[in-house]
DNA sequence: ATCGGCTCGCGCAA
DNA sequence: TGCGCGAAGCCGAT
């Protein structure tokens, strides 16, 4: 299968087969534990998956936490159904997760990709440290993140060929798990889950099947207004299912599959999304994966640099410390509503996102500084923070990047502008305001 | 409501 | 070497 690929190769000796989960936290639509048990079924061996929660993990709330975990207590039940054990390793790598690894003896260890450099490093060492073979697949993106280019992408417009010219191949139904026909005789160590697993119900509601109502939810209504609506805040046109890939709730190419499928989205609704989905998700990865300053000034394009380096000594009309960035208290409200909606709901509409990090280019003493802040606050706040798209996100806003240059402007120099003013052309800045006051605290 | 100018560089055609 | 065009814009002219 093309989609995987060897990221070392040891012995093939051992009793069982494990799935590594470390994005893709799904029992279906799930590639990677597909290949796992494909492979288990070869070998007349057991499957297991396991987790490792990283003692150093940073979750910004408790909420991300408790998201995480009780998806992953939805994970166990399933599988459990399906004859497959799932192990939490909770602690560090090294001292939690590569002796269990070598505890359980497997065969072959199967994960799933993830182009964040920590995630890379943490499968580098796990494989340096048992003898094993290990195998990464590709579930995240449709086209695989290494197939779909070898080199750092200028943009979309580079990107999407390579892509569109690999979707016929890789934009299929994709095969279930069933149950395992083999069984695990060893005693394994129970789960212990984590306090904070246990706190009131979530919104959006965490897990796979509650991921799956959000898009039938979607398919029945945003879907046929997304092309006109996609960039009102208030139009419920969008599909509000970052949270769910991100944590890997929710596969991508299902979603991208049953949209291509469907017979009732007109073309250009399909088309608009189709771009969103898969164009722009995966160029991010590329971005990730090929771009080491991924979350930094050096990430970004020679034009932007050298003309944010222009407008280094500008005057800054506002400068904000990032205390008065987080608890919402600048002159600008249309701003304050945005810091309020991703505080309060870990969300903020895809359009405004934008808007809220260019301000903070224009608001902060370096370009370097204003990146550092947008990145802390998206991390911290946004569900689906951590993420490949945010980084991305922040970069092209604050930093030209996958972006043109526009004309010249103090402060930010060359990089796309937006204002205020410009919102309110497109809808009523006001309405979000007054909308975003309205929205319990969590 | 719609249009053009603003501005840089990649990738492809010549 | 030249040319088209790009991820979400802005502003002013028509």
């Amino acid at each position: 299968m093309r989609r995987a690929r060897y990221l070392s190769q040891g012995t093939h000796e051992g009793q069982c087969v494990v799935y590594w989960m470390s994005r893709d936290q799904r029992t279906q639509d799930n590639w990677a534990l597909w290949y796992a048990q494909q492979e288990a079924e070869k070998r007349q061996q057991p499957l297991l998956v396991v987790f490792h929660l990283e003692k150093s993990f940073l979750h910004a709330q408790d909420w991300h936490f408790s998201f995480l975990c009780q998806g992953l207590q939805e994970v166990e039940q399933t599988l459990f159904q399906l004859n497959i054990p799932f192990l939490l390793s909770r602690g560090t790598i090294q001292d939690h997760l590569i002796p269990l690894l070598k505890q359980l003896r497997p065969s072959l260890v199967v994960t799933d990709f993830d182009p964040l450099r920590i995630k890379r490093e943490w499968k580098l060492i796990v494989s340096q440290a048992i003898p094993v073979s290990m195998i990464e697949v590709d579930t995240h993106n449709i086209v695989p993140c290494w197939i779909a280019s070898d080199k750092q992408e200028f943009g979309a417009r580079t990107l999407r060929p390579k892509i569109h010219r690999l979707l016929s191949e890789f934009l299929t139904d994709i095969p279930q798990i069933h149950s395992h026909p083999y069984r695990f005789s060893t005693i394994l160590p129970p789960n212990e889950w984590p306090h904070l697993a246990l706190l009131p119900p979530l919104s959006p509601t965490p897990g796979e099947k509650a991921a799956w109502e959000a898009f039938l939810t979607f398919f029945s209504n945003g879907i046929h207004r997304y092309a006109q609506d996609k960039n009102l805040p208030l139009a419920n046109a969008t599909s509000r299912l970052s949270a769910y890939f991100h944590f890997g709730q929710l596969s991508p190419q299902r979603v991208a599959y049953e949209i291509s499928q469907s017979e009732t989205i007109s073309l250009e609704n399909k088309n608009t999304f189709l771009e969103e989905l898969i164009i722009r998700r995966e160029l991010s990865d590329n971005f990730v994966f090929y771009q080491k300053n991924y979350d930094n000034w050096d990430g970004i394009p020679a034009w932007a640099k050298r003309s944010l380096n222009k407008h280094r000594d500008d005057p800054r009309p506002f400068l904000y410390t990032l205390e008065t960035l987080e608890s919402a208290q600048t002159h600008d409200p249309l701003w304050n509503a945005c810091q309020k909606s991703m505080k309060k709901t870990g969300y903020l509409h895809g359009y405004l996102r934008m808007y809220w990090a260019k301000k903070i280019l224009e608001w902060s003493l370096s370009p370097e500084e204003a990146i550092e802040k947008a990145i802390y606050l998206n991390d911290h706040y946004f569900l689906d923070g951590r993420d490949p798209n945010g980084y991305t996100g922040i970069l092209w806003s604050i930093g030209g990047l996958h972006d043109r240059p526009f004309s010249e402007r103090p402060i930010i120099g060359q990089i796309r502008p937006m204002t205020a003013s410009g919102c309110e052309r497109k809808f009523s800045t006001r309405a979000f305001i007054d909308w975003v006051e309205y929205l319990p605290e969590l």
